[in-house]
Parts: C-alpha cells; structure tokens; sequence
DNA sequence: TTTAAATGTAGTAAATTTACGTAAATTGTA
DNA sequence: TACAATTTACGTAAATTTACTACATTTAAA
C-alpha cells in the first residue's frame, strides 16, 4: 500500500458506509472534479442529505473538514487517472469509447500499483533467479502474454519458454522437477485444465508461481501467487484489462531480476 | 495541450507583476504547499497586503476565486511529483522499481489517450469491418502484441490470423489482394523486414494499416497509420512501454468494430 | 423500552467576495 | 518642469457565502 488513491479508498470504504455517508460517496466518485469545485451546501443538495452529513463524511476520510477534503480530492485527481470509470455505451461513437476503454486500463493499472505486495514480487524474483528453467503457461488471451514474457526473458539470457497448448503443458509439467518453475498466467484461475496442470508440476516438487486472481484454485495450489484483483466486467463491450495488468506485472518482475543479477546481465538490443 | 503548471506559470509572470502582487506571488512560491492550507486571511498577511489584493491576484491567473486558485495549486503540486517520470534505477528495491514501472505504463497509456486521433480509429475500424480478410503480423515483442490481436477479433467471429515470422508474411503479403487487409504492429516502423512486408502488401493493392511510430518509414508507406508517439527509452532498466499502448489500441479498435456491428454479432465467452 | 448511533436543524463563526473610495502612478499639456 | 487628467493599484468595510458546532430529533439496535 504505497501513495494510496483518495478515490480508491472512497471506493473500498463504500460497503461499510452507511445511509447518508454512502450518498455523499456516491455523489463524489461519480463525479470527482465536480464535487472539488462544489461548496459543501451543493453537494449535501446533490446527495440529499444535510451538510454536516457531508462535513462528518469528510472527517471519516481524515480530512480536517470539507475544504481540506476537496484538496486532497483535488491532489488524488491529478495524476492524470481519471478515476470515474464510465462503461462502453452501445450507442458510444469514438469519442465515446476510445477514452473510456483508455481510463478503464489505466484505472486498473493504478489499483494493482497501489496493492500489489512487495514481498511477493520479491519472493517471485527470487525463485526465477534460482529456477533451473522457467515455463511460461497461459491459455487463450493468457497465452499472448506468457509468450510476451518469454520473449522478454529469453533477451535476457534465462532459460525460458512459453506454451499455449494443454497438452504440451501436461507433458512438461509431469516431467518437471526440483529446481523447475511453472509461472502459470490466468485470469479467472479456475479453468479446469490450467489447475490440473499446476497440481501435476507441484506434486513432481516443481515450483508454481501463480499470476491470477486471489482465492481462485490455481492461486491456492500455487508455491507463490501474485494477486490480481481486477473489477468483474460488467460491460460486456468493455474488453477485459487484466492481460494488460498481467504484463506490465511480468514488466516488474523482468526489472527485478535485472537489478538483482547486476549490470553484466543486461539484455543487448 | 496540457495546462502548464501552475507554479512554472507564476514564476514566468513574476517579472510582469506589480507590487503588491509580486509580495503574493514570493510568499505563495516559496512555500505552495503552506498555501494551499492557509485562508486568503494568513496569505494576506504573511506578504503584508489586503486580502482583495490577494483575491485579485487569484483573478489573474485564471481562478474564479481563491478556493478555486487554491485547488489548482494542489493540483499542480501533485502532479508534479506523479508526471515526473522517475527512472528505475539499478540501486531500487522492489519498493523502488514497482510503482515505478506502473507509473511509467499509466503515464503513457494516458499520453496517447489525450493525443490519438479519433478520426483515425474510425477510419481503421471501417476498414476492418470491410476486410474480407485480416492479417495480424508483428516480430518480436510486436509478435505476442499481434498474437492477442488474433485472439480477440477471432472470437468477433472476423476472418483473422496472426503471423510472427517473416518468411509467412512475406508470402502472405504477396497472395494479398484488394479486399484484404495487413495489420502492421511495429514499435520503430523501422526494422527493415517490416517495412518491405509492407510494400510488398501496397503493390498488390491490399490495405496496410500501420500501428507504430509516426513519421517512421512503415507510417510512410501504410495506407492508414495509428500513431503511437511513446517517450524514448531514456532507462536501460526501464521495459519498453508501447507494447502495453498498441494492446489497448487494438482494444479500442476491437470495440469500435463490435458497436459498429450491433449486439448480435457479440462474442458468446 | 432503553440505549446508542445516525442524521438533521438552526445558529454562529469564519472566510471570501463585492462595492466603493482613496492613493499612487501614468500620461498629456502648457 | 509643473500640473491637471486619467488610469491603475490598493485598501476598508460591508455583504455574502461558506463551513462548522452544539444541540435536537429520528432511526436502528439491544
């Protein structure tokens, strides 16, 4: 939890708030810029609710009252993220979607930033630097971005390679060993046949590093597993962003594995 | 065009002001986080003028009023530390490198989404929706990039493939005729092999649509071109960002052709 | 039914802005 | 250069808006 999100945490909040409270939340995420540049009498009329309502939500968010509260909006709007995630209208021209989908990944970038686990990242770097060989599974839209990341690895001189067919990856899987990492990549974590795989590489004592979303069957089997909690889609025009935050992940980890094994490693273009 | 910083732009009207608002303005630049805390009274009277002295300095610079200057200071004070493109460097640890790398992807991802042209992704969507044939070819990390292409617009139910070698394209580019269309996924639109894959499809008259670099020798010579001006790779540690921009692209333009198409053509998942 | 929590009302204090008047600076003219 | 005319800069004080506090009422929970 690094420079976290004013908005963010609005939003994570939203469940344990109640009646009133949750009018004013409501109000301002569905429109940030409007609720900084409103006097606190506005936007209690726009929530239907009193102004201390508003004033007390405020100081729930550590705020000093309603002024502080629309700075600190204001600085958590300012990086560029505009955090309204409107969803892809069936009527929308470009100038309706193309930002839309734009912010939805940006959005998702910015909430994996803030709560991605650092000694997670840390444990994953350690066990590709020690692996003896490193398999990039995924299947389908996973499959483009384990072999982005073999890709990536391979320039930098590790013994990688990355399969997107299920048989290959039961076959490699079962003659795995000691010493051998399986970084299985899944959105949903519970396809059956990627789950069967990463249960075979464990049981031959392989190591299985799981890249999908928490408390799914594939990150419970997993030796270590990076969380990726995307939103559901509730949009179904609206593609599914987690390939994107599945690889700027693999981005992070690469850097770490290059920063840990010094400047003789780098990769030569 | 994104709005000067507001500090950048009182330093630059420093020399143009008169008295009693070059007493604000010191007072403001020596310390603008202080400002944005204090009330228009303690402003006042730390530069020692009258308090419509300072309401009228807040005037000139394009604020409705001090509250309103106030929050566009907080503004720029935080998007100065977040749009400051911090470079990895090789001392970081993971607390270091992570967001890094995740602000680095954000901050172009949002770049592009201010700066691409939508009558541009129109006029690619058209020419998708009327391809009798799509040809996904990219090399290298482009490779996976027009990989999860194929994947997406397949499950559209398009007539696509995907190719990463050049010998296939090369072939495929010469068997093209009008009608078909070759996707043309490149981060330099420079690498020689790309650009004659491109020729080759023009000269039999098939449309090429190029996603890379603008004024690059593969923009010259596409039919239509999607720029994607990314930063230079300034850090060696820092992984090539425009992969993450061209996936988001093609998402856009995935979704451009679904709306374009109507609900009943959706992909059944 | 009692108690605590949540929300609203009304009054007050603070902060901001406006209107207006005076002072300073600038310009033009003799 | 001196002096009036005019503009511009600045401050005072009043008006207005805004935010906060204390207390009352409602609502929910025990």
């Amino acid at each position: 939890m690094h420079s976290q999100n004013l908005i963010n945490i609005i939003t994570d909040a939203l469940p344990s708030l109640n009646k009133s409270e949750s009018k004013v939340a409501q109000v301002i995420l569905s429109d940030p810029d409007a609720a900084t540049r409103s006097s606190i009498a506005t936007l209690a009329k726009k929530a239907g609710v009193s102004e201390p309502s508003v004033n007390r939500f405020c100081k729930r968010f550590n705020a000093a009252g309603f002024p502080d509260f629309k700075l600190k909006l204001a600085k958590s709007l300012a990086s560029g993220i505009r955090f309204v995630n409107r969803n892809v209208d069936p009527n929308d021209d470009v100038d309706g979607y193309t930002p839309k989908i734009f912010d939805s990944t940006i959005n998702n970038l910015a909430l994996v930033r803030d709560k991605i686990s650092h000694s997670r990242v840390n444990q994953v770097v350690d066990k590709l630097i020690q692996a003896k060989r490193i398999y990039f599974f995924g299947l389908g839209a996973s499959g483009s971005v384990a072999r982005d990341a073999e890709n990536k690895f391979f320039r930098f001189n590790l013994p990688v390679s990355c399969h997107d067919d299920v048989l290959m990856q039961r076959m490699l899987a079962s003659t795995g060993t000691t010493g051998d990492v399986f970084f299985i990549i899944s959105h949903t974590g519970r396809t059956k046949e990627v789950v069967e795989v990463a249960e075979i590489a464990r049981a031959n004592g392989s190591t299985v590093i799981g890249l999908t979303a928490p408390k799914s069957p594939l990150a419970d089997i997993s030796s270590v597993t990076l969380d990726v909690e995307v939103p559901e889609n509730t949009d179904e025009y609206m593609p599914m962003t987690s390939r994107i935050v599945h690889l700027v992940i693999l981005d992070v980890l690469a850097t770490g594995v290059t920063l840990r094994r010094g400047p003789e490693f780098l990769p030569h273009l």
